[in-house]
DNA sequence: GTCTATATGTAGATAGAC
DNA sequence: GTCTATCTACATATAGAC
């Protein structure tokens, strides 16, 4: 197939570097004013006062509100996707493959990109609403089933003996115990004080899930 | 005190058998709908409509949206947390307590009580959107916190050589797979379909935990 | 593409009849 | 205590000027 108009009929001409720009700051408001607020509790007056843009700016470039929830979310479910199996193949290419290794490569991916740049934190209690809603099944099954699924494989690969239904039960603790600990900063905090040393929190987790699945 | 009027002096009668009744519909019905559609997403006339009372009666007897939300959440978290020290103090009575033993005192409770009375399976997705969402971070010091601490105790006396952050962590950990289990029915079915065994999955997240607490 | 003004619906809350 | 009618505010969405 060539590249010719013919391909993107409705859109005439390619968005201007400016539109571009507006459109990210658009997204960026959306993703951090939903993660905060949720989706019924965010307005779009709320994210365009985030963005610096006019009310209607935002209804152009996010064609309504839940349409606009849906492209936050999908905007990084790629990359994210992307580097839990990147990660995955390399604990497979190193030879190695025990249960520990492999929840490694599926949670350590999120948890450093949420240490690197705080728009993670905020994608991750997006990530957290979507999983607990049911209103939301659809973006989960188009957006992260699909590498769940390959997790899941792996797992039972390693637990030939164990019936399936508890290595998902398992699996999903361990989602949502990987959420609990990139949404709640302070949840931790609550009961136990003293200086945020999220990696250590990263190791209680791994050793959590690796120790409860192995205990099945 | 003693027991004078003046110790209730706002309210000049105790409310009649009737308004109770209506009292508890309207709760029983606010239940429901928030926690299907969370608090921001519910209105007072869907809560109105499904307790089949006119919308001023729900602010009558609510007292506004909020306090409304607040009294729903309070009314099952009483009796949950005495269920819940009870079935410890049965371990502690029994002589032989294990971190397996406390955390079944402290899962089972909620989760039989969800098997039994689907009105408690409602109960948790509220308690699961309490939990998520720092905006009530409130209720959840004065409602749950409490229970959280004994438990912690326990857990820490249990592990005297583990750091209490990691104890902590765990015991997070633990309860939004508690919440995970108990309000997604069909999170795990879909991934593995299949007879809705959800005996079998409270073993399931009792060895998860357990095990990977020990691990630690 | 960007921004203003506005149309239309519905939210929470309340005053007052019964 | 119960229910009706209504007030006020703000939501999403859009039409059209620039």
């Amino acid at each position: 197939m060539s590249e010719t108009p013919a391909d993107t009929p409705k859109r005439q001409r390619a968005p201007s570097k400016r539109a571009l720009q507006t459109k990210a700051r658009v997204l960026d408001a959306a993703e951090t004013v939903f993660s905060i607020k949720g989706f019924d509790g965010a307005t779009i007056r709320d994210i365009a006062a985030e963005a610096g843009e006019p009310v209607g700016t935002i209804h152009h470039h996010g064609g309504g509100k839940e349409r606009l929830y849906h492209q936050a979310v999908a905007r990084r479910a790629g990359p994210l996707a992307e580097r839990r199996l990147a990660a995955l193949a390399a604990v497979k290419a190193a030879g190695d493959v025990t249960i520990e290794r492999v929840l490694t490569a599926f949670c350590s991916p999120f948890f450093d990109l949420a240490q690197e740049d705080p728009v993670w934190r905020c994608y991750a209690r997006l990530v957290a609403q979507v999983s607990a809603d049911s209103r939301w099944r659809e973006i989960r099954a188009a957006h992260f089933d699909p590498a769940f699924e390959v997790f899941l494989e792996e797992l039972s690969a390693l637990l030939p003996d164990v019936p399936r239904r508890h290595i998902v039960a398992t699996f999903v603790f361990s989602v949502s115990a990987l959420l609990a600990l990139l949404t709640s900063r302070d949840r931790i905090g609550e009961f136990e004080a003293g200086d945020i040393q999220d990696t250590e929190d990263l190791r209680s987790l791994i050793r959590f899930c690796a120790g409860g699945m192995a205990a099945g």
